[in-house]
DNA sequence: TAGATTGTTAATCGATTAACAATC
DNA sequence: TAGATTGTTAATCGATTAACAATC
């Protein structure tokens, strides 16, 4: 009996869940259902029901889900039940917000360190960062475990840099350079570009 | 005879062909073939001429996609074949960021104003662009026929503005808000939110 | 011509939904 | 108990892939 593993696209909807239903306990709720669940994220209840139900049995008939319990459970399967450290990669405008943003709090992520290629930056300071030296980059990664990166440098150094990532034993990447990366098995890519998004929507627009 | 909608994955990807092969052009390449694109992008050969049959022959056999001519198909379907006017709600780091960001030209999106809530800030200059009073907004908005909107503003404000650019005229907004938006029928909602990124990868980490 | 690559069809594969017994 | 909602099954729906004739 080999255990099929999760389709990609439940692991996708996950944190999506996850941030609906800690917003619904800062907003003092104990329990929610498939259906009020899915009715704020646009998504059938069927399908809530059976993607949580691939973790194990979560909610009581009748009732729904206790809210604390399923954050708890969702947190564990996204293995953010303990925070990754988190390195920065450039500290141009998007690096510097990404550094200075605080929407990682509670969310399983922590700036640690931030890095520049510029020998003019190395040295300055974004909020309580000091910007380090890319020279030392890929040793001081390695040395303080650190897994998970946020890429934010040039298109003509993302893939180059990214190898070095790959290098120091960083093992997912959320790229916010507008290219495509090749990375090893074992290394996960995110991509976030903007103008991707905008046109996604204007293909519908007149 | 019904035409069947394009579904929305097949659009998804197109953006995704469209900055391939604009790089592809920039690195002075005249020609590619469905292969290459789809290892570039992870994606197979055989889906990549399946989207792209949806919308006419824009190959050769034998020789495969002109680039110069793909750009220029793909830029029609998309509806960025003219730059839309984009505005900007929210100044903080985030949306100070993308206001300065260079990753949207050629792209098919041009900045053109800017707005916060915060008195302090009216009058400031980000850039090029003088912060404009929220007061105003949906006047602006509409006076300026502007349709599709970057929101970078608080969480707890997000709806609240949502529903403003909504009554503005606005019909397509990417949302920086980590929160759940609800719009009209015929308005294109897409979000950027980096922690949900993070999470679907350290799900496959240890 | 020979080689390459498209556009398209049919087959396969996977994801979503509807429905309902179980049960809180 | 009556009402509500889960977890799960089977049916439906949709997306991807393999394969190949057409043709540059």
């Amino acid at each position: 009996m080999t255990n099929k593993p999760i389709p990609d696209i439940v692991i996708g909807r996950l944190p999506q869940y996850l941030r609906s239903i800690q917003r619904m306990a800062r907003e003092g709720r104990q329990v929610t259902s498939s259906q009020e669940l899915g009715e704020r994220l646009g998504i059938s209840a069927a399908q809530i029901r059976k993607d949580l139900s691939q973790f194990g049995e979560f909610g009581k008939q009748g009732t729904g889900y206790n809210i604390a319990f399923l954050i708890e459970k969702l947190r564990k399967i996204l293995n953010i039940d303990h925070d990754w450290d988190v390195v920065v990669v450039g500290c141009g405008g998007i690096g510097s917000a990404v550094v200075r943003y605080r929407g990682f709090t509670n969310r399983g992520f922590n700036v640690r360190m931030v890095f520049d290629a510029d020998p003019q930056k190395v040295g300055e300071k974004i909020g309580e960062f000091v910007i380090q030296d890319y020279t030392n980059m890929v040793d001081t990664i390695r040395d303080a475990g650190i897994k998970v990166a946020m890429l934010a440098v040039p298109d003509a150094s993302a893939q180059e840099v990214t190898n070095k990532l790959v290098e120091a034993g960083i093992r997912a990447i959320l790229n916010y350079a507008p290219i495509s990366l090749t990375v090893p098995a074992g290394v996960h890519l995110q991509y976030i570009d903007p103008s991707i998004h905008l046109q996604r929507m204007t293909y519908y627009l007149d």
